[in-house]
DNA sequence: CGCCGCGGTGGGAAAAAGTGGGAAGGAATG
DNA sequence: CATTCCTTCCCACTTTTTCCCACCGCGGCG
């Protein structure tokens, strides 16, 4: 399991420095083969080993392809995930594509989320932090997926 | 599977250069040849490795005929449908008709879907990705089926 | 306090992919 | 039957991408 943010840099080319510590658990479960593609509810990009993200597909496509809420989803899912591969030094190539639509220039944060990694540029994941920490201060009414919950 | 963005253009014979990282599994699974035909919902060409399109052909030819919306599916993807190639650079020959369709011009986007490809004009892709991603973020009540996914 | 080693970073060179043009073959029309 | 136009195939050039190597800095250990 992914945990921790992790402050990351991409170079000049788009490479990122996969944070060692987790270099060896994606080489043994994917072969250091992994899917990156958009959040379509935040600008940011989700990252999961190969054998995660086809569950994951399976799930997309088996939804009916004529309804237009699933349509959008497949589109911007499936139709924005690139193959990426960890390199000799343990680097993946973020395309430029996704690096526009996540804003991310040089400081970025790789964020352990599980089965997957979020990476967000690092000035963008701040303020949306601070939003967060003070949504949770001012909530009065728990939706009930989350009232009934024991941490 | 096909997925990903990949940023394509139309050379002034209607040529498109298939991204190598796919003709592989194209030459194998059906030798090179494909399918293009329109989308029904949207202005973009759909594109399917021969005997994926053979599925599909016969579900829509298992529908009932007298049905107006089936008669209207079947004239639109059937009667589209149109026999490609890859040549000996790994390039398409998209029929003006369908170009046409499609508003082709030069920049296009080859996205894949899964079974199938996508090819939209550049400019469009980008305006529906736009409208696509504000819907997103304004969801308020999810349909049935994506309701209880978890991604 | 210094040296050794690993993780991180950058740059450069070789290979591959994309693009465009040209020539040859075939079909259609006058 | 000949000429012209269109299509398809092939070759070569340019650009991009990928792979590899070297350096730098920090941290740990002697």
């Amino acid at each position: 399991m992914f945990r921790g943010a992790n402050k990351v840099t991409l170079d000049a080319k788009g490479r990122m420095a996969m944070p060692t510590r987790y270099r060896e658990h994606i080489a043994e479960r994917s072969n250091g083969r992994l899917i990156a593609t958009v959040d379509s509810s935040d600008h940011c990009l989700l990252i999961y080993p190969l054998p995660e993200w086809e569950e994951i597909e399976l799930k997309l496509r088996r939804l009916p392809t004529l309804n237009p809420a699933v349509r959008r989803l497949q589109r911007l899912m499936i139709g924005h995930a690139a193959d990426l591969e960890l390199d000799n030094s343990g680097r993946i190539l973020v395309p430029p594509a996704l690096r526009e639509y996540a804003g991310l220039s040089r400081a970025a944060m790789l964020v352990g989320q599980g089965i997957r990694f979020e990476l967000w540029d690092e000035a963008q994941w701040n303020e949306h932090r601070e939003q967060w920490l003070k949504a949770e201060e001012s909530v009065e009414e728990l939706p009930p997926e989350l009232s009934s919950l024991s941490l």
